[in-house]
DNA sequence: AGAGGGATGATGGTCAGACCATTAAACAAT
DNA sequence: ATTGTTTAATGGTCTGACCATCATCCCTCT
């Protein structure tokens, strides 16, 4: 068996990731941390310019690093407030994706909404309260209840105070809404769905509220179980 | 109160990224599909060509496009094979990865193992009992030790058959690599606790085995309990 | 007619050099 | 001390050039 590797040509742009990565890597260079200047890598790397911000914006783009014009490229303290979500847009590419996004939303949904019943501060709590109120007064503004009741969600996540966590709940959120936006569109028009989302999530917020995890987990299943059959209703007919 | 907005003057290249953005969330361009030469595009656009180029080293690090020299550039088939994790990149910038890696990990791997023991295909079943093998017969070998381990996890995020759970599963334990690279090794290199390793994978891989859902995620709870615990040893002592 | 082999053109990969807008820092004027 | 000005450095953008690779067409030879 001839052990033939495939002949992998890196680009240099990419060889320039690979440097910064290791310096990460290494903890030789952290969060906030200022890089080289665009001209002083170019002497250093022996590359052109052109080469090193073909691998800035990439690094930019996933969150890693953030470039102020007249003062320098830094590494980002935290990856939130991406522009684009790297992760939702290539979930795209993937066939049975809702349904994959489905199934992987119910996994991290039901332990986020747990942790979310030990951790959440006071401020979680009247959040989630006010999305709540607004959904229940939202009858006939679809787009204030699409988003009082993304929102809700997206606090739920935040409470879980796992950072990591929040942000994959987001991606997934993100590369689920053009997947099924019109189906969520048509689900949260009609006033009674409507209505039932916001009792149920009144239940699970109640329960979070007195950090009762198990009871938190278990109504977080019955409004998945509801917003699954919901989905699957529309999309077969 | 002064309502001000933060000016966001957008770059030229995110600006090309949103288009392509676009042509991909109304389904216009797709998988396979080959995208407008970087010359046509920067004719197109109205652009110049670095911005271009900036714009596609971009989407290429996340995994959405992927170009060929001489022949073009396509969106890819899947988000397989990334040369650079984008995510578990980006992971190691929050502080507390460690732990929020863990309690993420545990989440993800015991539903992981879950639809593993439902979906496991014969081919899943023949390369995890490998895996085992290799566990067992890999005294004093820590490199083939930790691989095997390694890949263990991975065939069973494999076998769960949802490709995005797969790709964070994979995504989560490069980063976590990093943040308890000496750990690992410490803790594999020790011939008792390899062998607890090993017993413990043959005990998840029965269960998977026998399509045993409930055994298995408990199986893999005790493992990573004491995965975790020796772990929190490792880091206090 | 079919197979093989060049020439050609298009494409991505890389580079050098230029100009602009923004910013920080040093300096000058009040 | 405060304000305004200059200067230098930085990122953002564009142009034009050259190379290696690849697909294609066309020609030649059998």
């Amino acid at each position: 068996m001839m052990d033939f590797k495939p002949i992998k040509s890196d680009k240099v742009y990419e060889k320039v990731i690979g440097q910064i990565k290791n310096l990460i890597y290494e903890g030789k260079i952290g969060r906030g941390d200022k890089l080289p200047s665009e001209r002083k890598l170019k002497k250093q790397l022996g590359v052109s310019r052109a080469s090193i911000r073909e691998a800035f914006s990439a690094l930019e783009m996933i969150g890693l690093i953030k470039s102020r014009p007249g003062e320098g490229t830094f590494i980002k303290e935290s990856f939130d407030n991406n522009l684009v979500d790297p992760l939702s847009l290539v979930l795209l590419l993937n066939e049975n994706v809702a349904e994959e996004l489905l199934e992987l939303r119910r996994v991290l949904e039901v332990d986020c909404v747990r942790l979310a019943a030990k951790r959440a501060t006071e401020e979680d709590i009247e959040e989630m309260a006010e999305y709540i109120e607004q959904l229940f007064n939202s009858s006939g503004y679809e787009e204030i209840s699409i988003k009082s009741d993304k929102m809700f969600h997206y606090t739920i996540a935040k409470a879980s105070s796992n950072k990591v966590l929040e942000y994959i709940m987001r991606s997934i959120s993100e590369a689920m809404d053009f997947h099924i936006k019109n189906t969520r569109t048509k689900l949260v028009s009609k006033t009674e769905t409507m209505e039932n989302f916001a009792k149920q999530h009144k239940r699970i917020f109640k329960a979070i509220k007195n950090k009762d995890s198990k009871t938190a987990m278990n109504e977080m299943k019955n409004h998945l179980d509801y917003v699954e059959k919901l989905i699957n209703k529309e999309i077969e007919g």
